[in-house]
DNA sequence: GTCTATACACCGATAGAC
DNA sequence: GTCTATCGGTGTATAGAC
């Protein structure tokens, strides 16, 4: 079956722009608030048109564009880091550089919104992968650092949670009038913050 | 009018229910994902008998909701702050343990996915009170640990923000498998990393 | 104040012509 | 591959009896 055949990844120009236009409306949006009539006319064609090119539906369309996000994101961060060095700061600042580059995902709202609204299942079937390419490549320079004794020993699946959230708060910060109104300085100044603290201590700048 | 008069804040004990069990909802899953239907059916009436008690409908429900639950962290907020001395840390720890406390409000989903389903009017009308309420008390700290010279000096709404962020990412963490498994713990973990830093300096233990 | 009944709009999905 | 037409389901909101 062709429909087979293009969910399977077959180029198909056409499904190409469905996919980019729904990902675009999802990260803005969520998946409760597009509507399979809005991705359409973004991508040009009719509501039932869109079913050529996503056969399994809304959910499914989703699926796919979560799943093409996070391998965007994995293979992006990798490709970040490893021209970054070996120190903590920098490593972190390619994390930071690459998030801010992309489109506000809103990662924490896919999660707890979005997801849900799949099913358990389905929800669990997503969360894992999604963990895996975005938060372990985090988490590795965090137990890269500590294993360096750069870092101190401290809960590596906390600290890059936190930083993906923070990544998230200053997309969202950003053009709302609230903070330095540029993502990349406010990414490397929480960076900072994560790595030398807030405090005022001898031999440091207050 | 008795529906104005319930709308400006009479008790009636039936409303309270419906504001209590709405506001549960709508933390838990969002506006998009919280029909009428379940309001009523915890609320223990029929879905049209909700409409006696918010004759606005469902966006002026969310509204109250919205607008109650603000009141109640700034009240919260200040009450903590008000018993924990002047130094940073142990206040960002009063913050922390509010926040923890209270069930998980979502609060970057809440305004990246809820508000703008409201309209872009009624959200900036809502965005301006949220904002005050629940950074401004927080943005109050760090700029009181800045004028101590106990903090450097850095964009204090950043700071709030962030710290806004991390304390939404360790409720989501929480009963994930991620992290320590324990909100109060990950979050005071993550206040001493933002006071002290991450690094391993002279004099501090690694 | 709560109910039943229903109007009305919107959305996802399918059928089938071209 | 795209279209028109339409079905079925769901959700908000209203009308009006009790």
């Amino acid at each position: 079956m062709r429909a087979v055949a293009e969910a399977m990844g077959e180029p198909s120009e056409a499904r190409e722009r469905v996919l980019d236009v729904a990902e675009a409306l999802f990260v803005a949006r969520g998946l409760a608030r597009v509507t399979m009539r809005e991705i359409a006319d973004a991508a040009g064609m009719r509501q039932a048109s869109l079913y050529h090119h996503a056969p399994g539906g809304k959910a499914q369309l989703y699926r796919e564009v979560f799943e093409r996000m996070i391998a965007h994101h994995r293979a992006g961060l990798e490709r970040a880091l490893a021209g970054a060095g070996p120190r903590l700061r920098p490593r972190l600042r390619a994390v930071a550089d690459w998030y801010v580059g992309q489109a506000p995902m809103n990662f924490l709202r896919m999660m707890t919104s979005d997801m849900p609204a799949l099913g358990d299942a389905e929800s669990a079937a997503l969360a894992g992968p999604a963990y895996a390419a975005l938060m372990q490549p985090i988490t590795e320079v965090f137990r890269g650092a500590m294993a360096a004794g750069e870092a101190r020993a401290l809960d590596p699946d906390l600290l890059a949670g936190s930083l993906l959230a923070i990544l998230d708060a200053v997309a969202f910060a950003e053009g709302r009038g609230y903070g330095e109104h540029d993502r990349r300085a406010m990414a490397h100044t929480m960076i900072d913050v994560l790595v030398d603290g807030l405090a005022v201590v001898e031999g440091r700048p207050g």
